[in-house]
DNA sequence: GATAGGGCTTCCTATCATGGGAAGGTCAAG
DNA sequence: CTTGACCTTCCCATGATAGGAAGCCCTATC
């Protein structure tokens, strides 16, 4: 199975299967005589393991380690549930910090007319600087 | 004022003030002899609107347009609301993209019995592969 | 067997907002 | 005049991902 294949069949684009190669989250796939990566159905698993934990959210260091447990098959689950559940709390947290956001930016919108006048609470309120005890802005998408 | 005290005035550290600067999100500050940056209140004023738009989750590029709306006296308020309506939206999605992961986790880690046994239902979903209609993973804080 | 196309390789670049640090100029207090 | 705190510019790094260029390789068709 060359790169393409393996980027079909797991769902991580070639681009990134080389990355996380080169960053050492996979082991180096195996080279064809004309150094073609070649990848078995266990590094297929491999990378399956890693999209899906991508996408309950985990970030590449905590994959890291679930992908470590998961390879050691006689550890505790209570590792693992550890990482799952440390993960979980972080996650409502800035659920609840977004949601904060969202909540402050709804009342100002629902106090602007959002018409043709130039009144607007939303400038006021962004105009009148870092309001006292607000959440602090995290990185955006 | 120097970029110290305009840091220090406003909540945007130094190296963010020549940063806005540099890609033309706040104009260029006016120089002394010694060519150090002089702030007037104004900027101030600017910097901090920044920064409260920061805090509320706004991306630069929405908070360039908010700029823009904020120094425009006549503008309409219904163009500023449009940009914080659809920030919240935006949000809201946000929100319940992360809501929807923390929940699946939640469930997986309740089956967990956090033991030294190494049975985890965590680990065996991961490995099952991308879950189908799955929510998909965004870039972390 | 030659040739065309698509896939593979590496390497470089960019994103976005932020911080770290070096090298060198400037200011204010002692 | 020295010292230390500040300023300046410039470069580098982050994390996860994508784009592209240059060049090699494989397969299919003529």
């Amino acid at each position: 199975m060359n790169i393409g294949q393996a980027a079909a069949a797991s769902g991580v684009s070639a681009k990134m299967i080389r990355y996380y190669e080169q960053i050492g989250l996979i082991r180096a796939a195996d080279r064809t005589d004309s150094n073609y990566r070649s990848f078995s159905t266990r590094d297929i698993n491999d990378l399956r393991f890693i999209k899906r934990a991508r996408s309950l959210g985990f970030s590449m260091e905590e994959i890291t380690n679930l992908l470590s447990l998961w390879r050691d098959h006689s550890r505790p689950s209570r590792e693992v549930k550890a990482i799952a559940d440390c993960h979980v709390t972080d996650l409502r947290a800035r659920i609840a910090e977004m949601r904060a956001m969202a909540d402050a930016l709804s009342l100002l919108s629902d106090g602007c007319a959002g018409d043709d006048r130039p009144d607007c609470p939303i400038l006021t309120d962004l105009a009148a600087g870092p309001s006292r005890g607000q959440a602090t802005a995290r990185p955006r998408p």
